[in-house]
DNA sequence: ATTATCTATAGATCTATAGATAATGC
DNA sequence: ATTATCTATAGATCTATAGATAATGC
């Protein structure tokens, strides 16, 4: 029964990253401790010997989240395209992206929900909204110096049309107007209202 | 214990506006029938006399909230000012509908969690958004024959920058930088970049 | 007689704990 | 010996149903 040490910090990870997805999917309430630890082939019974709380394996699924999202934007951004913030809105406003809410963006899929939840758990998501502002500041003013015009320059704004339009498309079954929601958003943000952009593979 | 057929009416219509109170405050799993019940002095023995199941108080109170949200938009639209739109946006992303969860924005309450109900609740909040839209549409056309130019046109845009504005604000602890997300929203959707309007009372 | 509401409860959760088991780690 | 995981279960939910009760409505 018992595993190796290391197993065992495995296992945890397991547990915590398929919590990500599964928190995502079903909410904070819509998915039991056996589910979260089946994930990981195990059994519900050991959950409190490796957490102290369902809130915080949230939180830890959450922070996991949240520093893999800004690890990835960031990469976006340094990795020296001409125009970042262009290709993180038309990557996060895509149909994929509509279409996959577990491997989606935490606040889009859970915004509402963390906001009933703890403080630490709301201290986690205060801390990814502040990383990502700061990551599109950056990718703003990257952006800003390439041939187009400066567009929506605020990042405060970028992130709440992205999570806004994101969030209202996938309660939209109208698949014309669920587009549309999205496409209005990339126009807004990148202020080209020439076309839409083509979407992100 | 038995009651009159009108007050019976009048139960069921009191526990309709509780729910769509406590599903905003709780959300749609947490809050039971009991407490549902409660909110108009009765027990939940008879929750199933009145309503075919909980997801049927759901959709119901769900209707009835977005009814009267859009019914309250359109008499801002109607009732005569020259910039409807700007009276919309500022009362919407103001610190009293952030602190007013209960009696405030379905989308932004409940807009993730509704995405993982009932196929019926799914299709209420669809119908809200299209109605949202519309109205978006009417007061930007009244808006814009005003002396400020036109703005930010797009109703889709509007609502999606409006919701997400509203739900990040309550995730943020850091009452300047959830002020500022609020604001910053404002001065997008009204591009007046000279300074912001006064918060609505 | 009908029926709105009540009490009571079935049956299925779900979180958290207790103690057993068996493999690791010293 | 320690401990990661297991089985088992306590205790508290929660949705839904059954049947009793007492007032309305005919």
């Amino acid at each position: 029964m018992r595993v190796s040490r290391a197993q065992a910090e495995e296992n945890r990870r397991i547990v915590i990253e398929a919590a990500g997805r599964l928190f995502r999917e079903h909410g904070f309430d819509g998915i039991g401790l056996n589910d979260l630890m089946g994930a990981a082939g195990l059994t519900q019974g050991g959950f409190y010997k490796q957490f102290r709380s369902k809130d915080d394996l949230a939180v830890q699924a959450c922070d996991r989240v949240l520093a893999d999202s800004a690890e990835r934007l960031t990469h976006i951004v340094e990795s020296g395209g001409d125009d970042p913030l262009a290709t993180i809105v038309g990557q996060y406003l895509s149909c994929a992206h509509r279409d996959n809410v577990g491997e989606g963006c935490l606040f889009a899929a859970l915004g509402p929900d963390a906001a009933r939840q703890s403080p630490e758990l709301i201290r986690s998501f205060e801390t990814g909204i502040k990383s990502y502002l700061e990551i599109f500041e950056r990718a703003a003013r990257a952006s800003s110096t390439s041939s187009e015009p400066a567009v929506q320059n605020d990042p405060a704004v970028v992130l709440s049309t992205m999570v806004g339009a994101l969030m209202l498309s996938r309660l939209v079954e109208d698949e014309t107007l669920s587009k549309r929601i999205l496409d209005s958003a990339v126009s807004s943000l990148l202020n080209r209202h020439d076309g839409l952009k083509a979407e992100a593979p």
